[in-house]
DNA sequence: CCATAATATAAGTATATACACATATTAACT
DNA sequence: AGTTAATATGTGTATATACTTATATTATGG
């Protein structure tokens, strides 16, 4: 019971569980981790999230919408939002393919461009990371990631 | 150089880049288990976010938006829109300090038994990765991302 | 070939998020 | 005490996110 509980013990139930949650400990870093690679792609005036909409979009020349949004593990009517933002920055360009349902995304002269700088951006920001956590936590981590988001797509 | 760079060549580096990125997997990660949580939470009118936020006003009774913030990781300002939208539910209140610049939080009565239903949903959650993962690799990747938020708290 | 089903995307609505700026209140210094 | 500093929060603006619904296009079954 929750309510008949005191403050204090409400107190330790809080943390125990925000401790434990893999959903708020997921969040709660994305979160601040997010502000690190915004502040570093702040000259180039883009985002985290839109470095690695640009990176796909690169390598995924000529790809749809729904194409894209399946790796990304993303919502098609958010990547379809997130687009129109790269679109308007003239780094991706959508072009209609032969079935006129589908909208086919490429990356700009300009996109590559940035694209580049980005990236030696993106590569301080990593070296940071690995010196901090180490290359062996950093591999473990990522691979949880990963395995967990396959699960998820096949659940 | 990326402009210079085939599709394969582009395919290749952007297929590299994506598995190494820890900020890519993170938000990854965190959209897709998000889902997992708002199904689960469903039921209640609840999503993932609320019920984290939720269970640390449940545990720091009359704490203000600044005091909540710090360990959540969280903009002041983020957090007092989203405990508007509690507050719109019901589930919090909000009362003036002595110091009538700062906003006291506090969990209601319907607040804590919705928090009550919600727990337990959770904590099918919680087994269902646990049984996914194994208690071990939730425990390293709990703790990573806990040292990771740590160090991004102190830089 | 036409009606219907399936598919791809966008638009409507709501929440989460952050930064910059505005406002109100308190503290601090002279 | 009065002016200025610092502090706590809210608002404006923009992006990210997802679910539901609408629209346009293609495929399918008769």
């Amino acid at each position: 019971m929750v309510s008949g509980k005191s403050d204090q013990e409400l107190k330790e139930l809080s943390l125990r569980t925000g401790n434990a949650c893999v959903g708020f400990n997921l969040r709660r870093t994305t979160r601040l981790l997010q502000r690190l690679y915004d502040e570093a792609f702040e000259p180039l005036g883009l985002k985290g999230t839109q470095f690695s909409l640009l990176m796909a979009v690169a390598g995924n020349k000529g790809a749809t919408i729904g194409e894209l949004a399946q790796p990304l593990g993303m919502e098609r009517s958010t990547l379809s939002r997130n687009i129109t933002v790269m679109q308007k920055k003239g780094l991706v360009i959508v072009e209609e393919g032969k079935d006129r349902r589908q909208q086919k995304i490429s990356i700009t002269g300009q996109g590559l461009s940035v694209l580049q700088d980005a990236l030696s951006l993106w590569e301080r920001v990593q070296e940071r990371l690995i010196r901090e956590l180490g290359e062996e936590r950093i591999k473990n981590l990522l691979a949880d990631l990963q395995s967990l988001s396959q699960w998820i797509k096949e659940t």
